[in-house]
DNA sequence: TTCCCGATTTACT
DNA sequence: GTAAATCGGGAAA
């Protein structure tokens, strides 16, 4: 298995990243259970410049500083008060931008997933959309600022990888970022099932 | 310290 | 389709 190198991260044209993550393999090892699957949906969020990014305007503050490490860590914040959110951080140092993992395909210990989403049978809804895909794998605030090479969470070349049809469209839940909430900046392997919303 | 609101999900009407 | 759940970040005072 290959995990990806410290250079795919730091790449600074972040929607690129975003695209290229999708078809890879995300995996955490939380509380003695592995569990995996495809990325199938991500967001960019380009930094400074983007009215709908934490860090917009060079805000920097105890939540947000994680996203001004170098490419290649983990940015896991609580929204809503309930759901924890994934985001892979890129770029250099110093500069904060980062993609939302936003669905995966489950693949390796789906009866763990299974259990922590308290569904009986596998469908989309349990790894598809941010919150229920870090229920689906044990993210939580532990997870954040980790590196993606550590031993609790990493990201792989897919073995049988091909180059997925992607689709591009405007981001969802960002309306307050104004004219940048038409940035087309999600990112979804077209047709797979494992899509929050395929629609929009 | 106070107040407002969110990169969502789920359960209802 | 609409609303509730729920808490910590960020801005203002």
């Amino acid at each position: 298995m290959t995990r990806l190198s410290s250079d795919f991260y730091q790449n600074e044209d972040v929607s690129s990243v975003a695209k290229q993550l999708l078809g890879k393999l995300l995996f955490t090892y939380v509380d003695g259970e592995l569990t995996g699957g495809v990325i199938t949906e991500t967001e960019a969020y380009d930094g400074v410049v983007d009215k709908a990014c934490h860090a917009f305007g060079g805000r920097n503050t105890n939540r947000t500083a994680t996203m001004y490490l170098a490419g290649g860590v983990t940015y896991v914040y609580l929204c809503y008060g309930i759901h924890h959110l994934l985001n892979v951080v890129s770029g250099k140092e110093g500069n904060p931008q980062a993609v939302l993992i936003r669905a995966i395909e489950p693949k390796v210990g789906i009866e763990t997933m299974l259990s922590r989403r308290k569904m009986e049978k596998l469908a989309p809804r349990i790894t598809a959309g941010p919150g229920a895909l870090s229920q689906a794998l044990g993210i939580d605030k532990q997870l954040n600022a980790k590196h993606l090479s550590a031993n609790e969470i990493w990201i792989e070349e897919d073995l049988d990888y091909k180059v997925p049809e992607i689709v591009s469209t405007t981001r969802i839940g960002v309306a307050y970022a104004q004219e940048h909430a038409l940035w087309p900046f999600r990112f979804y392997i077209k047709g797979n099932k494992f899509v929050s919303k395929p629609n929009s």
